[in-house]
DNA sequence: GCAACAAACGAACGTTCGTACTATTATGAT
DNA sequence: ATCATAATAGTACGAACGTTCGTTTGTTGC
């Protein structure tokens, strides 16, 4: 896989340790002499590779970034077009934030609530990266309905925004109340915003008052 | 207000901007020194009122949640039991969301995503105080089913867990991503939730395949 | 086996962190 | 007016922060 490059290699290490690390405290609280120390580097050469602490946080958002991708996206590829194909994204997502949560959390959710008010390249890269991401998310959804597993008025957004709630409020009920029933719920949930999307035509609120 | 406690007072305006800063770097970077110097005080000066950082952040967080329950769990006390109660948390609750969002951001939701790998007293009263908001609105949900007002099996565990989904993707579009269309999607998104808990029977998924 | 280069080290930089002490000022009761 | 006490300031500390520097170690081609 790599090409002799020691240094390559130790670069991944760190980025390795440092996804973990940043995964419980942080990105902004992920620290260089910490993380060395994680790795029995020292500062000055773990510094070097990267030059400079914002470096290091981008280079591990990019590597976080990488393998959301290939863990999530690109398998769902396989699936055929449509729901299937929807539902596979929905699916890996999910497993993703739980495996993820098992050690160091996902630290791209987490990255979205920590830099949301922190001006710079870091915060540039994660909002086109999220961005990226719930759009791949909206057009699968469209094709979806013009393929007819979807109704054919659904609103890709809505639904986009909706799973993202699923994943988030998961997120929560997991890691921090520590639910033990949060992966099923949130399956269960997930199976309901794709039922909905499925049904024909929304019962509006016709049995009410 | 006060009872002419001059210290009280201090305590209270530290206490207001440490809010409004931790709201923006975070529960963890917010520091001493720099609220110190936000507030024009010492830094001895200003420690001496918590006694430590931990005890800064815990004032804060509980600060914090006094302020989220008269904004927004006393007012919905003066809508009618049932739906009404249910609907008016649901919309004091994106207003907080919403209004935090402006600046420095809703710290309780950040600090959700923030502690919840790091444990402590700080953690812990966290989980205390989102535990007890969650089961506060779980237990409307019941009631609103029992006066009729929902479909009698109504999930209110599913239908917390989603409410509490639409504000944590709200923030994240709103804040992260900057979507101006964000408040209406919420609403839009809530306003549904309550219409499906509204219905008397879910349409399942007889239409599909 | 030697030159050229990449990679990691160790020490020090100036700054900021949280915290501990002591001193000073303001407040309130007598 | 005095005096106890509460509230704030001042100073100093050890540790950790990101970063820079010069040096040492390791690797590779000749």
């Amino acid at each position: 896989m790599n090409k002799g490059n020691k240094g390559a290699d130790t670069r991944d290490r760190i980025l390795r340790e440092a996804e973990s690390l940043a995964g419980s405290v942080g990105l902004d609280g992920l620290t260089i002499g910490v993380l060395a120390t994680a790795l029995d580097l020292s500062k000055s050469g773990l510094f070097a590779h990267f030059g400079s602490r914002e470096g290091l946080q981008l280079a591990v958002l990019q590597r976080a970034a990488d393998r959301f991708d290939a863990d999530v996206l690109f398998p769902a590829l396989d699936a055929k077009t449509g729901e299937p194909r929807l539902r596979a994204l929905g699916d890996h997502w999910l497993a993703w934030e739980r495996t993820r949560g098992a050690h160091g959390g996902d630290l791209l959710a987490a990255a979205a609530f920590e830099m949301d008010d922190r001006p710079g390249v870091v915060r540039d890269y994660l909002v086109r990266i999220q961005q990226r991401w719930l759009v791949t998310l909206a057009t699968a959804c469209v094709i979806a309905g013009e393929v007819g597993h979807f109704r054919s008025g659904v609103d890709a957004d809505a639904f986009v925004r909706e799973a993202h709630g699923i994943i988030l409020a998961h997120r929560v009920a997991r890691r921090l109340l520590g639910d033990a029933q949060a992966d099923e719920r949130a399956r269960v949930a997930m199976d309901a915003l794709f039922a909905r999307a499925r049904a024909s035509v929304k019962p509006k609120k016709r049995r009410a008052a």
